[in-house]
DNA sequence: GCGACAG
DNA sequence: ATCTTGTCGC
């Protein structure tokens, strides 16, 4: 709904962008997936410390088999800073631009964040599946806010995360004793089909595959353009 | 006032 | 998030 340019989030206040995401907030749909996805996408953001240029991915991939079949890199800068509570504003005009270059658009978003796992219910999940009308969760890797009840150390046990008496999202172990990720419904998905799908999506390591892929890909588009302008600059000598 | 605090 | 080598444990 609120249709602002990728610009115009990075001139935003820390008050107004609070503002934005209490009235963004109203819009907020969790509820059940109309059907079910073939395709889930991983989206993340990797960048230099000290430095506004951001390098951001998106990476769909088939479900269940978890091939990929598109995907789209994009480097840009952003001097938003990094706010605990505020994190969507520094990621999604980014993440927009790749998404806008995406030649497959996903049934399901998983972005590196919370979902509404957050003080506003407005993490980054959340957020950009509202902009994008796009189902999406969110699959952090620590906790934003709220408690949960210490879980078996077991794969696949999870424990309920709650703010307090609101279920918010859930702690998630997917690798035996190894600690868990927080799963969260961002927009028009629930927590339950959050959960049964990101379940599928872990093949051995601790980060399930579509945030794992994703992030992979935007460090080595980093890396790579890092070793591009080293050896540009090199040139000059 | 003090502690917590996604990436 | 990123910077970094080795190292303890399954």
């Amino acid at each position: 709904m609120p249709l602002i340019s990728p610009e115009e989030y990075e001139n935003l206040t820390p008050v107004q962008a609070i503002e934005l995401q209490q009235q963004l907030r109203k819009e907020i749909r969790i509820e059940p997936l109309l059907k079910p996805i073939q395709t889930i996408a991983g989206a993340d953001i990797s960048f230099n410390k000290y430095e506004e240029t951001v390098y951001a991915g998106i990476i769909v991939l088939s479900f269940p088999p978890l091939q990929e079949v598109a995907k789209a890199t994009v480097i840009s800068k952003t001097s938003f800073p990094y706010i605990p509570g505020l994190l969507s504003f520094r990621e999604i005009p980014s993440l927009l631009k790749a998404w806008g270059q995406l030649e497959v658009k996903p049934d399901l978003m998983v972005l590196d964040g919370q979902g509404i796992a957050h003080p506003r219910r407005m993490g980054i999940a959340t957020h950009f599946g509202l902009v994008t009308d796009t189902p999406a969760m969110g699959c952090a890797k620590s906790l934003l806010t709220g408690k949960f009840e210490a879980l078996p150390e077991t794969a696949g046990s999870a424990s309920l995360i709650y703010d307090q008496e609101e279920v918010i999202g859930a702690a998630l172990r997917t690798k035996n004793k190894v600690n868990p990720v927080f799963i969260s419904p961002g927009h028009r998905i629930t927590l339950e089909q959050s959960l049964a799908i990101i379940k599928q999506c872990i093949s051995g390591y601790r980060i399930p595959d579509p945030t794992r892929k994703a992030h992979l890909l935007v460090n080595l588009v980093r890396t790579q353009n890092m070793g591009d302008k080293r050896s540009t600059q090199l040139d000059l000598f």
